[in-house]
DNA sequence: ATACCTGCAAAGTCTTTGCCTTAGG
DNA sequence: CCTAAGGCAAAGACTTTGCAGGTAT
């Protein structure tokens, strides 16, 4: 079952958002990049810059967070990352301290273990996890 | 061997940094705290805020993380959080998404061996990570 | 009709810098 | 002495909010 701008415009109805033109074009922006977007990266997009202000992108992203269909990411930066939550596409990831490009981690995700005994052994509830590998990359050690 | 002042700073030293009243407050409050501090919690603690100014505590933070002697930590907030990097003490967070506290975990970390797998395969060098657990805390879930 | 959304503009929050003075080695 | 470090104040960067008008349901 792939997801679709479609099924994620439902998922967001079923959670009382009304369906936008933003909204539309927001999903349409996240879900074409292969890795998260900050507030600026998303407003600025062809998509987006001419379509929307960017209080609007704004808003949208934190109903969005609230709703649990993005998360939002921490990666380091002085901006925020948002990323569209698909059910069971964990990802990690790997940043250069230089350059800041990000890639997504193609190995598994070894957290998931320790995730749930934290869970038992703490009474945190909703718990996910962050992981991010810092270095400098082939590129930039020249 | 324990770490102490006195330590951190012949460290700092070594790396070519002045030993100054500022430098010594700073490693002092990093030292006795459990967990990383903002550069407010820091520049307004008791230690420092009579002491230096907020600026400078933002530099000495600045050349301690380029000498890694501390290191920078996202953890989701807004404010950059930092924590000595003390030898052979790697950290992990458990942070409520609600209320904000941050503990550290105890359980070891399941993620050096990836870390390798990733630096030889990628060819990042100076590779760390940073891995943080969200959730709702036990108080915050009532 | 009526909540919810949007755009615009302004205010917040935290970080970063310039410039001149002070003090460590 | 000479250069790194500090203080003060101002500028940046990114986020967040108030309000008036627009729109999905």
């Amino acid at each position: 079952m792939p997801h679709t701008t479609a099924s994620i415009i439902n998922q967001c109805r079923e959670s009382g958002l009304r369906r936008t033109k933003a909204l539309e074009l927001l999903i349409d922006t996240l879900l074409s990049s292969p890795r998260p977007m900050t507030l600026a990266e998303l407003s600025e997009h062809k998509n987006l810059n001419t379509q929307c202000d960017r209080a609007t992108v704004f808003r949208l992203l934190q109903r969005l967070t609230d709703k649990a269909v993005v998360r939002r990411l921490g990666l380091h930066e002085r901006a925020a990352y948002f990323t569209l939550l698909l059910e069971g596409r964990h990802q990690d990831f790997l940043i250069c301290s230089e350059c800041g490009k990000i890639e997504p981690i193609k190995a598994p995700c070894p957290v998931h273990a320790l995730e749930r005994e934290i869970a038992s052994s703490t009474g945190f509830t909703e718990l996910y996890h962050e992981l991010e590998f810092f270095g400098i990359c082939p590129a930039c050690s020249k």
